[in-house]
Formats: structure tokens, sequence, C-alpha cells
DNA sequence: CGCATTTCTTAATCTAGATTAATGCAAGGG
DNA sequence: CCCTTGCATTAATCTAGATTAAGAAATGCG
């Protein structure tokens, strides 16, 4: 996700802003939804369904960007929470992604890019979550995201699996005493 | 999905060809992944796991497309197969969707439009698979492609949803009971 | 038409992971 | 510094859905 930087940071009109550990930039049920480019810091984007339980969609370390593109589109109210693990260093769009009148052809073809990009992760996350086991899931976890195992709390990392924390400690064990 | 065909039919190079039930248009493992557009019948697209399971990773009835957008981009053998369930007319495209060099910005900007839905559309179905059960997430399947029950075998919705069609068949036996 | 193959359903077990609960640990605030 | 609060681990049950099996219904083909 390298090379968002070339299209974001280069807009001068932007304006990054810090905020606290704990920070919550976006609400479930904002009516506009934003989009927020991460320079330093950690955000997640998460849901929580009927009962409570958090399901973490994505994490979004230096270099990422969030947005909780579904409510941009169909124009309804935010589904997702978006919140600071660190203090982060983040720049907020007014507009969302789907407006792209005043972006240059060569910054279009750079945004299709990412969303492919974007779509093979999510193709790919989904086929796991349907087909591998959670020991599976975790490892995979591991790649896509190096640092963050010993960044973040371990019950986060359960809610980004769709599993429990207790599920978790317990294939984590399984997983050391196998070495 | 339906302006698609602003993008595609109009472009006089495309030839579409019909093709038989059963024809299997793209395999696991093939080096060139390709891009499919159906004007009439129904693909899927799937994968298989070690275990020879099936997933479905999406019906493309007309006027969706299908591509494994992930083995294009980082220029992988296809993980996908793509396999017609009925006999199908499709424009086969040569060139990946990530080769954007030969559209116009408006067309550019279309695509960006309908791969910001197909986002969306994941995202929901990665939450829903997360924290939805089967029963949910089978009533969120007849929402999205509404035609498709009475026209395609239980086993691919269950399939589909990630369930065994055992389960969707006690399922479905619930909820008729419950009206 | 009639046979064969595939699809659907029902029911009996089995299992990954959820839930509940108890305990030990680390961290931050007053 | 203690005390609260949140985090991680372990273990005992519980449950949604998998697996296995077998029969019924539907579909297709010679």
């Amino acid at each position: 996700m390298d090379n968002l930087n070339e299209i974001f940071l280069l807009d001068k009109n932007s304006q990054s802003k810090t905020f606290p550990k704990g920070t919550i930039l976006q609400h479930q049920g904002d009516l506009s939804a934003l989009s927020y480019f991460v320079k330093r810091g950690l955000l997640k984007s998460y849901s929580l369904d009927e009962k409570g339980k958090e399901h973490i969609f994505m994490f979004a370390p230096e270099g990422w960007i969030v947005a909780d593109i579904e409510s941009q589109i169909f124009e309804q109210p935010a589904e997702l929470f978006i919140e600071c693990l660190e203090d982060s260093e983040v720049i907020v769009f007014d507009g969302d992604l789907t407006d792209t009148s005043n972006l240059s052809r060569e910054q279009l073809s750079k945004q299709i890019q990412l969303m492919l990009r974007r779509i093979g992760t999510l193709q790919r996350r989904l086929i796991m979550m349907m087909s591998a086991p959670a020991a599976q899931r975790y490892e995979y976890f591991v790649k896509i995201y190096p640092n963050l195992p010993n960044r973040i709390p371990q019950k986060l990392i359960a809610a980004y699996l769709g599993i429990t924390p207790e599920a978790l400690s317990s294939i984590r064990s399984k997983l050391a005493k196998s070495k």
C-alpha cells in the first residue's frame, strides 16, 4: 500500500491531525463517512453486531488507508467504527473515495491498482474464512501484518480472525508446543 | 452491475462466444488469468481446497463480470476455477482488468465506481461470514441473487454459504416450518 | 419409457470453536 | 504504593454445523 503516499501525501490541501490512542474517528451510524490515511500510528476499523460482539474488518498501520467504502457508495450511515489503537497522525478527507472528479488520469489509474489489490486481499481473506481452520488463518494474519502481533493485544487479533481470545490462546499454545 | 454494459459492450473489439453448460473457462493453475463478461447464462467462480472441497466465490448471472483479480494483480497462476452453470454467451478479455492504458478518463472513473461496489459487497459478505449464523447468511444470499434459488442446485448455494448441503437442507426446513 | 446418476432430505454421531468460569498477571491511576 | 481494571491462560461444558450413512425424489440420457 506504499504508493498511496504518491496520491495523497502530495496533495497540499490535505492537513494531517494527531489523535490520542482510543479516539474514535468514526462511529457506526455517522451520516458522513470520511476517509483516513495513516501517516503514523495504528487504526482499526470494526463493526459491532447485535450481540455487541466486535468484528475487526482491518488494521491500518502507517501508510494504509481506511474508509467505510460501502457506506460511501450507497450514501448510507456508517456501518464501521474507526478507532485509534495508538496515538496516530492521520490525514482526514472531507470527500469520499468515490469522488474522482479532481483526480488526474494518472491518479485514477493508480487508484484502480490499489483497489484491485484491496479486492484481491478481500477475496483471499473471504476464501480463507470459509475454508481454513482458525490456526491457518492465524498464520496468514502474521504473514500480512508481520509487526502487529507484538503491537496489539491478542483479543484484537482474535476479533480479526473471527474467533474468541480463548480459542486463539489455545491455538498459540499448540503452535508453540509443536516446535 | 448493469452499467458494465456501457464499458464493455460498446467495445467493438469484444467478440462474444457461446459455451455449453459445464465448460470450464478457467482452471486453477492456469498461467494467464482472463476476464469474463456474461451476456447470457450463468457462471460460477470457485476454488478447491486441499481436501477437494468446493468454495464458491461468486455467481455471475447476466450482466456480471468475473475475473480472478488477485491472480491478475500478482501475476500468479489462477487460484479460481470459472465454469458455466448454463449454456452461456460470454465476452472474454485477453487483457486483464489491471491494464487501464486504453481506457478513457470517463471509463476509468466508471470502473472505479464498479470496483468500489465490489469492495463494498465483499466487505459486507466477509463481515457476514464472520458474525452471522448460516440461516442469516442464506437469507442475505436470497436478497442478493433473488432469481438464483430456483435456478441452481442447493449444493451450490451451500458451497457459496460455506456450509454443507445437509446443513442448508435443515435450515430451509426450519425456515419453512416457521412460516 | 426405464434405468442410472445426481440431488435432496432426515437422522445419528462427532468436532472445532463458543461459552462460562476461575486464576494469575501486568499496567495505569489515585 | 495499593487497588482497580483489563488481559491472558487453562479447563469444563455446550452447540452449530460437519461427517457419515441411507433412503427418497428428481433429473437426464440411451
